[in-house]
DNA sequence: CCGCACATGTAAGACGTTACATGATTGT
DNA sequence: ACAATCATGTAACGTCTTACATGTGCGG
């Protein structure tokens, strides 16, 4: 029995809940649903489905075509799930290397600190850019008020981010 | 030897540029004035100091008392942190196991989403309310600007996040 | 003179990243 | 028949977390 589900396994277990995924489909599903903010590597899936499927929380269906497996929901994952949805919901993790630039910024050189400054508000732009795309076109079928709310993060984060770019004294922007 | 520092031991490399400091120091500095946005842990600390040590960025002075071992930058180091500034600087990572249980929502239980949303809203406004602190204390000593502007980040990534909070429908939220 | 905060360090395991290896099948 | 994509998996390493072990000196 595990009592220590981590928020990547129990993520793929929430997902299993729609219906049984292959570890591709997993891959694909995660990023695109929680991606913006639980980054995951197809290497972490598999792994955590093998060591699921052993615990018994899911359970590998028939070998399909290209050795599709489709992995199963199982009572225990039902129960292992909600289990982690009762635990402590920790909090969240930035970690932001551009940050930590800005703030030595003292050692670095104007242009370049401009640069990366440059480089970044563009990242967020796009990303900005995207999330107003999902909002205008939503997917297919029944309206996720869940989802809907963690892309509203993504709207007000990015914004967020881009005002701060945008009251960046000269100083710090390095260019003029 | 060279393109193998990571943001943790640079960021270290960055406060030593102020002058030798020892692992405790240097594990405080960092909690305070980058942990906002980069979190690290004591035993990082000591380790990547080790590794440097090793390596020549930084050398050990003489024990003081209670074994404080002071590092000091060397030559190599600088440079190091130099060369660290020009490379790529990655995206930001966020990890939001509250966005995860908010995507997940569905198979919460109201009065659970509730709570864990509740005690969230908690956690930042408590944070928003220690940036607003700092702002108007501002630490002695000449002013910085770099520091002000992670700090204008976090300011305005809490009050983005805030204003989140307040803007979840009630089917979110889970209250009525 | 005693307790608490200071201060360093190690060990072990969990988690994450990158790269590579292997093969099947679909579409052209 | 061939390339591109689908699909799974492993190996190796790097990073992070948690817990523990050990001792010191300052302040009351």
């Amino acid at each position: 029995m595990t009592r220590t589900l981590n928020a990547t396994a129990a993520s793929l277990l929430g997902f299993l809940h729609e219906g049984p995924l292959t570890g591709w489909d997993l891959v694909a599903t995660a990023q695109q649903r929680i991606g913006d903010f639980w980054s995951l590597t197809q290497s972490q899936v598999y792994r955590e489905l093998t060591a699921m499927a052993e615990a018994g929380l899911i359970e590998a269906g028939e070998t399909g075509p290209r050795a599709r497996r489709p992995y199963t929901l199982t009572e225990a994952g039902r129960v292992a799930f909600a289990e982690w949805l009762e635990g402590d919901v920790t909090e969240e993790l930035i970690r932001s290397p551009l940050l930590l630039v800005v703030m030595f910024g003292r050692h670095v050189p104007a242009d370049r600190l401009a640069e990366v400054i440059a480089t970044h508000r563009h990242l967020h732009e796009q990303r900005l850019a995207l999330y107003e795309k999902q909002l205008t076109e939503p997917p297919a079928g029944e309206p996720d008020p869940y989802a809907a709310a963690t892309l509203d993060f993504g709207l007000r984060y990015e914004r967020a981010v881009l005002d701060w770019f945008d009251a960046l004294p000269e100083v710090v922007r390095g260019a003029s």
